[in-house]
DNA sequence: TTGAAAGCGCTAACAC
DNA sequence: GTGTTAGCGCTTTCAA
């Protein structure tokens, strides 16, 4: 021990590893860690694994099936101990889209947060976003806003849920749909004023609305900047909702209702069942968790 | 190579690492991924990393000394063959605090991002912030506002040098500058409220201003929120220009001017430059780029 | 051009 | 309890 003080010796992690077949390291993917909302899931993991000794190889894919696919391949030649997958577009609709997972378990544990697929060998970690929707959009009836634009971005497995529960809650107060009040986004995640536009759009198009809920906070905000460019009140003549409770509630006047779903929870449980499976424990194979309606200016209640 | 095929054999990453003595990853240190701009750095370092076939260890420290020393010997016990700071808040002042930098420098290469360390083997890219803000500030006092309050949360390089260009800038106008008008915000660096509510206490202090320049977007947001709640017309009773031209810019409204500080061009150029370095070529020790003030509503020009 | 073998630095199993 | 050694899977060097 002295000796090795004295000329500061450290174990070379290659041999260790080469040896144990393991550098206790865990791979992260996630289509863009620059979006808010991955980036803090990715920010919470690192920190989390970092406390149980772990490495975190961080992979950023895209949204493209391929380059996840790529990535998911090249983190596995680097012999990482588990891959987690961030956010809920990795999981695609159909069987043949989710290959690739089923694939990669058959090597390591694959966990996933915001996103479930049965299959041996991966967790998942999810909000109950179809709840959360559903409470939402039955707290904007409850107040007499009927006329409720949805108002997406993704059909990931978390946006479908999310729609759910929206069109779930619609139903069940008795209010029919037109497809016209629900309204897919497909510009850049970034481009608030092109938002902003497609509301503008939708409202030109002779459709009436009093309230909005949207799958992200972004869409949020543009709802907002388009209710105050309209000289629309809020919340009398215009109530949002948001998703995922971010910096933007606070930046918008006023400020964002938004449903916060516990993302750091999430983020936790994920590794504490991650090192179960790593320790050889039995784990459930699908954790729901409850999210909640934070209410702010946006809203009349 | 058609039985390498046949029963898909994958090299063994850590025999190949024991061998070469690499395993082709960078690792990648950053206070806190989820911070909206270090998140931004964090994925572009990491898309131009991969293109050049690096990985990306990811370690996010905290604004704790100790721990930033840490979690980089930590980085460097995993044999990474580079390690990236990525941030102005890990160069210290005093000689003492960059010890750890010079230390892990005589190891691997040490790239800075918006930061600069004169010392063997420590590269830096970085933005001319002083520069930057100097023109800032000039733009406002030639569209007359000399009342120009400096907003800012942080003293780490970048920083300072921030703060010294506004500080030029009014100097050089012949405005001579009562401390009060450079407020430092100690808060939380998520919570808009408080920092709205800091503007308000120095207003009730009695110190007058008609422009607020921020150190970064969050700062110059709370302005503009402080500037409605009191019913300050915006730019003309109140112009605010913020820094980073991150999505808060297009969030508030009027939408915010700020200084973009062209951040994937640094990141693409520190892993240009990093390359270099890995190849073995001579490499300028520091490179410095330009921002670009984007004019938006927040100010009368 | 092809083949054999040493060595990277550690762990774990085995013998003493 | 202490000491020795085989082996992890690749790269590189040297020999044929």
């Amino acid at each position: 021990m002295e000796v090795m003080e004295e000329y500061d010796y450290t174990p070379n992690a290659f041999a260790r590893g080469l040896g144990l077949n393991t550098m206790n390291t865990i791979g992260i993917l996630c289509a863009d860690s620059s979006d808010l909302y991955l980036a803090k899931a990715v920010y919470y993991i690192e920190q989390s694994l970092r406390a149980n000794n772990y490495d975190s190889l961080l992979c950023c894919t895209g949204y493209d099936l391929q380059n996840k696919e790529k990535c998911l391949e090249l983190l596995l030649s680097k012999k990482v101990d588990s891959i987690i997958l961030v956010g809920s577009n990795f999981i695609g609709e159909t069987a043949a889209d989710n290959k690739y997972i089923r694939d990669a378990a058959a090597e390591v544990p694959i966990m996933l947060l915001n996103a479930a697929l049965d299959s041996p060998n991966v967790y998942s970690i999810v909000s109950d976003d179809y709840r959360s929707m559903y409470e939402a959009a039955s707290a904007l009836i409850s107040a007499g806003i009927r006329d409720i634009l949805y108002f997406y971005n993704s059909n990931s497995y978390s946006g479908r849920h999310k729609l759910s529960g929206y069109q779930a809650a619609m139903t069940d107060a008795g209010i029919t749909l037109p497809p016209s009040m629900t309204q897919f986004y497909t510009g850049s995640h970034e481009d608030i004023d092109a938002m902003t536009q497609t509301l503008f759009n939708v409202s030109k198009r002779g459709i009436k609305f009093n309230g909005v809920i949207a799958a992200d906070d972004n869409l949020a905000v543009a709802a907002v900047k388009y209710a105050r460019q309209k000289d629309l009140k809020i919340p009398e003549e215009l109530a949002v909702i948001g998703y995922n409770n971010s910096i933007l509630t606070t930046c918008c006047e006023p400020e964002l209702t938004s449903i916060d779903n516990k993302l750091e929870t999430l983020c936790q449980q994920l590794i504490t069942s991650l090192m179960g499976v790593l320790a050889g424990n039995s784990i459930p194979k699908k954790a729901l968790f409850s999210g909640e309606l934070i209410k702010r200016g946006t809203t009349p209640f």
